[in-house]
DNA sequence: TGTTAAACAGACTGAACGGTCTGTTTGTAT
DNA sequence: ATACAAACAGACCGTTCAGTCTGTTTAACA
């Protein structure tokens, strides 16, 4: 049996996962991955079928990070026992944890993969649309539950998605603008939007 | 003289356009352009400096019709005199527009724009953050007004932030999905959650 | 300790890229 | 008519790209 691969292949990952996101997935190439991550074509190619594949194996890994933050928040507030309110709690993590999120990434794989048309249409999209659809299940039963409990009339799925958009708009707002500090301001917009939609007060 | 280049230089803009929020800007290539727009390399190269070039003057362009969206909203929504109202109402401009807006465009170029590292660096992106802060300015200060006169405490800038970050999100979600009609559903959350905000009943 | 197969290194290749260059067309002003 | 400069066409060039290929190293097992 030979050495374990998966040091380096993740190690590809690593430097992939920081050139796609701060670069684009067009315009981070092979090359510069492999230099990055002090390995070589062969090990590259080895690992991955294609650049494509790369792109699908990033994704991949992530997805399952991104709903492990869904499910570590989820925990984090299951001792909230009124469903409006642990929806809010549920955004006030995040909010807490927004400048730690910011600056361990400047900007989200999600946003580099759904700019590539290849990446769209050969289904890697597809796995964020898997995360998308968990974040919105998870969070869309705390709202209907929120608004059985208080008789309120809206739609639990798109209020779940607006998560998603905060966060990937925030995003783009802090990228254009250079200011990481606008995504704690928007998750703090969208909880206070969110609690006064859902009837609790502050 | 010659004659008129504008026209050229127009379809060359139009079809990168196109190919860019599709594909990406580092994905697109020159020739792509060029074939698509009908032309030649010597007649794009002579309009633009370079392919960067090219980028800057398609965000350009897309700015000025960004702000022109802007303020035809504003506009037509001059009549409402009550601020939190207005604001409401604006919202609602977008929300019946969303499904013309998502069939002219599927997604946005300030995201592609915004995912390569070349045209953050060079400038580009700058030019989105005064779209930004165009939207920003003429919003919060009706969303200030609305708080000043129903004695709310909000933070105006962020809110007003919120329509860029609820429209950017939208489009990833809905290019993620493949569904266009999320854009409305963010648009309807957005303007929900404002006039639960703004105490402004539907 | 020799065998084996996965893990890795790096030179190489053909295609595609952005950009250049030379020459031609176009319309207007004289 | 002719001069002229902007507008345009397309062959061409050096570079970079994703991907291949040949050979070497690594470590568990017989």
């Amino acid at each position: 049996m030979p050495k374990d691969g998966s040091i380096n292949r993740s190690r590809i990952l690593d430097a992939a996962q920081r050139l796609v996101i701060e670069n684009g997935f067009a315009a981070t190439s092979v090359d510069q991955v492999i230099r990055e991550a002090g390995t070589s074509k062969g090990a590259f190619f080895h690992h991955f079928d294609s650049k494509l594949d790369l792109g699908r194996a990033l994704t991949e890994r992530y997805v399952a990070a991104d709903i492990g933050q869904l499910h570590w928040a989820m925990e984090a507030t299951a001792e909230v026992t009124d469903p409006a309110e642990r929806a809010v709690a549920f955004v006030r993590c995040f909010e807490d944890a927004a400048d730690e999120i910011m600056s361990a990434q400047s900007s989200c794989l999600y946003i580099a993969v759904l700019t590539e048309r290849q990446l769209v249409s050969n289904g890697t999209a597809d796995l964020i649309t898997h995360a998308i659809e968990t974040w919105r299940a998870d969070i869309a039963a705390l709202i209907r539950a929120a608004a059985d409990e208080r008789g309120l009339d809206l739609d639990a799925d798109a209020l779940a998605d607006h998560v998603f958009v905060t966060f990937e708009g925030a995003f783009l707002l802090s990228r254009s603008t250079g200011k990481p500090e606008h995504m704690r301001a928007q998750l703090r917009v969208l909880r206070r939007m969110l609690a006064a939609s859902l009837g609790v007060e502050d």
